[in-house]
DNA sequence: AATTGGTTCAACCGCAAACTG
DNA sequence: TCAGTTTGCGGTTGAACCAAT
């Protein structure tokens, strides 16, 4: 079987959409749901194809997408999560409410790319000290406290991440609940923590299925069935991803 | 007023993962 | 188990807009 016909050898529509074609879907989804994309637009009267709906739908119809500039914590929080995490745009998405991956990645690339070299540049330019030279430059110095984890009492990032492997109330890191966090994204008697770089979510750390904290060199323990969730579901993600903001295993940045 | 160059952002494309029968 | 189908993701494009000349 071969690739699917593109919108405009079926006939459809391609560009802008109308403010009809908006209305016509939402009053659809509102109604209806959005259980099957490709069958969505021909069941709407939609001369569309599904996914131009529903990229449209996710990334400005829905009603819980938040209009209008980001703050400057909302692009604080991006810096940090894409240094932590690379082009997972996604992934940071689900980290601010309201923003959409293709959002942030605009505005990754059309102001906090240049703001970081602008910084760099600057925090090169005030220090004649040797710490600001190498390449991997903490941004902390340049762009103040981390808002991700701002507040000094752990709680957890999100009611919704939290699956029943790791509910609120429990401190699956091993740290105590009431770990106290500092403004530099360390934790109180822990050193700092390695860089997580993409090797960290490779596809060679997924094979093995499970990662362990000798791979990260962390400096406390885990349990056996914690060390044993997965890297490869979305829950195992939110885990290991919870485990690096709570542990204040904030990388430096070695890209910029 | 016209032109040019830079910036922004909505939308598209292709690929891979996930799902289904 | 596997082929076909659907969905989600990240990279890229191009039209619209704006400022400088």
């Amino acid at each position: 079987m071969g690739r699917a016909p593109c919108c405009e050898k079926m006939g459809l529509k391609k560009g802008p959409w109308t403010h009809e074609e908006d209305q016509i879907l939402i009053s659809y989804i509102h109604q209806n749901g959005h259980s099957n994309w490709r069958a969505l637009p021909k069941q709407a009267g939609l001369l569309r194809c599904g996914k131009s709906c529903r990229l449209r739908w996710t990334n400005y119809l829905r009603p819980d997408i938040k209009r209008g500039n980001f703050t400057k914590e909302e692009e604080d929080t991006i810096i940090k999560l894409h240094g932590m995490l690379g082009n997972r745009w996604s992934t940071i998405a689900a980290r601010l409410p309201g923003r959409t991956d293709n959002e942030i990645k605009n505005v990754w690339h059309t102001r906090l790319k240049k703001r970081l070299k602008n910084h760099q540049r600057s925090c090169k330019l005030d220090s004649n000290g040797s710490s600001h030279e190498s390449k991997a430059m903490d941004l902390s110095t340049c762009l103040g406290p981390n808002p991700g984890i701002e507040s000094t009492k752990y709680e957890p990032v999100s009611p919704q991440d939290s699956s029943s492997e790791f509910s609120s109330g429990t401190d699956q890191t091993g740290l105590p609940n009431n770990a106290v966090f500092k403004d530099n994204g360390q934790v109180d008697g822990f050193e700092t923590f390695p860089q997580i770089d993409d090797s960290f979510w490779s596809e060679e750390l997924s094979a093995k299925n499970s990662i362990s904290t000798d791979d990260l060199g962390f400096g406390f323990q885990l349990s056996p069935a914690e060390t044993s969730i997965s890297t490869t579901t979305d829950d195992g993600m939110n885990f290991w991803y919870n485990l690096l903001v709570r542990a204040g295993g904030l990388p430096e940045l070695s890209e910029f």
